[in-house]
DNA sequence: CTTCTGTGAGAACACCCATTCTCACCGGAG
DNA sequence: CTCCGGTGAGAATGGGTGTTCTCACAGAAG
């Protein structure tokens, strides 16, 4: 039971995840094979079905893989932002447009998932609404209105799959701007908000 | 070549592309099978592919029924919330709603259907598109801001789809308000011109 | 009546896929 | 050295699916 003993026992694990999430990813779901993840991943099928006794278990760990990857790399992205002086509004849509424009990006592996209908275990549907409930609270501990936040975005995710421009990110920030707007207003006058070009 | 011979000819189409679109909306494109679509109609194998020569064909005579049935359903609704006096915001949102809680909503076909990314061919891409297209100019008609209400809408309907609750919708008036709002301040008070429907 | 066209019912075909099995092989244990 | 558990490569299995084909039949035409 080293270490090594450890790491052994994992062996092709991340191979195997690292394929799958990139094929799930690109592909759907049910349109990428078992022979497909092994011929990317060099992980034989037995080895393949040691590590996850069914289709369904590999795409279950790729979900939660997924969920975790992505909301590290997106708070990353957040708080980096927020450092440099961003406004959370600012640090958000930046954030998503960086996601965005990468050119991978296929839209959100969660909302592309669920849309498989029949194919999802109950299981899985449970990650996905998890998912999107992690989300709406970090966006609720960066603003208020993070609940209409994570609406707006979710739109904005969905469109700039269908559109592959720059225009529904900007109009996601500009409806967000609006909205935070709206209720700095209603929160006293404050200073003068001189709106910055919203663009 | 009698109007009957019309009617004849059409024998089935209809019973046909109604199985499809209920077993398609529901399941999603891949699930069904062209027996479950024969079963569910009554139109034999063979009749089916004298009217749609393969599967691709009958899902693309799908989108586009979709497309013209859910758009005239949503106008329809729209419309009659405005001649009861309902502003613009109200008259879509509740639209929305009521569309949103028929038990058979599973979200919007076209999302779900884009969302079955590599089983598409170009031409359903072009449909997706063209819908959204539409209904965002649809939305640009009836109130400013159509583009970006666009977004906040997107983002409301995969929302209730995740999530089962009435909560996404009530989010996603909330920024629209607070969306035209905003303009609306900007406008000064001004008086609202009523667009007609346009297309 | 016969002939021809088009149909329904369903078998047949030609794939594809998740999952399992075979078998030769390799490294460690005794 | 032999023995053995676990492995990779890939064939086999069992089931499913889009599409085509067979065949018997119904009805219009001659």
């Amino acid at each position: 039971m080293s270490p090594a003993a450890i790491v052994d026992h994992a062996e092709g694990e991340s191979a195997a995840l690292t394929a799958a999430a990139d094929l799930f990813y690109k592909h759907g779901i049910a349109a990428v094979t078992m022979s497909e993840i092994r011929d990317q991943s060099g992980v034989s099928l037995r080895r393949l079905y040691t590590l996850y006794p069914s289709k369904v278990d590999l795409v279950s760990a790729w979900l939660r893989h997924r969920h975790q990857t992505w909301t590290d790399s997106f708070r990353h992205r957040v708080e980096q932002r927020l450092q440099s002086g961003d406004v959370a509004i600012d640090a958000i849509f930046g954030a998503l447009e960086e996601w965005m424009t990468e050119t991978e990006f296929r839209g959100c592996a969660f909302i592309n998932s669920h849309a498989e209908a029949s194919k999802l275990i109950d299981d899985h549907r449970e990650i996905i609404r998890l998912h999107k409930e992690s989300f709406a609270n970090y966006l609720e501990s960066l603003t208020s209105q993070g609940r209409a936040l994570a609406v707006i975005v979710d739109g904005a995710i969905v469109q700039a799959a269908i559109f592959a421009g720059p225009d529904p990110i900007h109009h996601a920030r500009h409806a967000a701007e609006a909205l935070t707007a709206a209720v700095t207003d209603l929160q006293e006058s404050a200073d003068s908000g001189s709106d910055r070009g919203l663009e």
